[in-house]
DNA sequence: CCTAATTAATCAATCGTTTGATTAATTTTG
DNA sequence: CAAAATTAATCAAACGATTGATTAATTAGG
């Protein structure tokens, strides 16, 4: 494998599991096979090879929710297609999503800050276009959009962050079998919960 | 004010700003005005001091709750209770809120780690009760109680870590005035949809 | 006077980064 | 084509700075 990969690959693993603070360039070396000098070599500093690890994720998201957007179906539709998304990838990444939070709710270097806030901000405006044309076209109750669109990424962080068992009594989320479980409730119960909740008053 | 006190809230601040990796003793010192030996002094080490700031705070955790499952209402008048309480007081600080979170998410620091997870689990039981028993009792629809629960937790926890811009158009949640409007709102939309969603079918 | 509190100075260890040298591969030139 | 020049990749070693912690000496208080 690439050199530059496979630092990258290293980077990630050890920044999720220990922080970036909590991360030495030595141990990234050293689990990656490289030399520290590589580190540098290649993206400039410790902080470089984190922004190439989120730039390179980042990427992936924004073009999933565009295509439900686009999609020729009902808002409802949508917003189901939305929760299913949002859920599988957040579950089936949990390390990398607590990575990006811990790196939100610190705000120190402030690039990476701005990357994953304009990621966030702009799949948050796809949801809320999705929300808001289904209140206009009289399919959804008026309601509260963006405290709407808090409890649908809410929930699925919670249940992606929480440890094992505050989330459940027997399951552990760091389960791949229990983690299918979890998400599979989780999106019955967010499915449950959007149209109940959006269902327009007779 | 006591040098050990005067420690203890340099360290929170700065812990709370730039975790706990990222704060040095040094700062901690320079902050509190006290000398470098005096953290040792009084707190063993540097992660001395930090459990001491989380056991300190997790204190006044579990008391508010039970106060609420033991009154003499009924189980959604409890519900209701549950999330202005927990609104407020994640609202009102934000900034503990989002290290506790970081440092769950990590899980460096194991004694911490069960410290942390033993208080919001109990926090977990507390509500898990109230829903049982409305459930129970008919009050309640038959509802996925965890991740309803997910849904309470993760909704309130979203709005107090997204960064301003992600959570309204214009709102900033670090200036106090626009946090107390996005408490409001949160708390209503909270109340709304745990009323209409654990309401039963007729 | 003795214990507790506080200080400055120092410790070894580790941090992220840089250096100069070396190798291997590629490109340019005569 | 072959020799010379250039480039990219890799390395061990060392850089200065900073880390958390400890020491031994000094001061303050009951």
């Amino acid at each position: 494998m690439d050199k530059r990969t496979s630092i990258l690959q290293a980077a990630e693993k050890l920044f999720c599991d220990l922080g970036y603070e909590g991360t030495s360039t030595r141990q990234i070396a050293r689990e990656s096979g490289a030399n520290m000098a590589m580190i540098n070599y290649y993206f400039g500093s410790k902080e470089g090879v984190f922004i190439e690890i989120m730039t390179e994720r980042i990427k992936g998201f924004r073009a999933q929710l565009t295509i439900i957007d686009e999609d020729k179906i009902s808002p409802m539709e949508k917003l189901m297609k939305v929760i299913e998304g949002y859920a599988d990838r957040i579950l089936s990444n949990t390390a990398f999503h607590k990575m990006m939070h811990r790196e939100l709710s610190l705000a120190q270097r402030p690039e990476m800050y701005e990357k994953i806030k304009d990621a966030v901000s702009q799949n948050l405006q796809v949801i809320e276009h999705i929300v808001t044309e289904g209140i206009e076209n009289g399919h959804f109750r008026q309601v509260d959009v963006r405290m709407l669109i808090a409890t649908i990424m809410g929930t699925i962080s919670h249940v992606a962050t929480s440890p094992g068992k505050v989330t459940g009594n027997t399951l552990d989320i760091s389960k791949p079998k229990d983690r299918d479980i979890l998400k599979e409730r989780l999106i019955v119960h967010l499915k449950e919960l959007a149209q109940t909740f959006l269902e327009p008053k007779k």
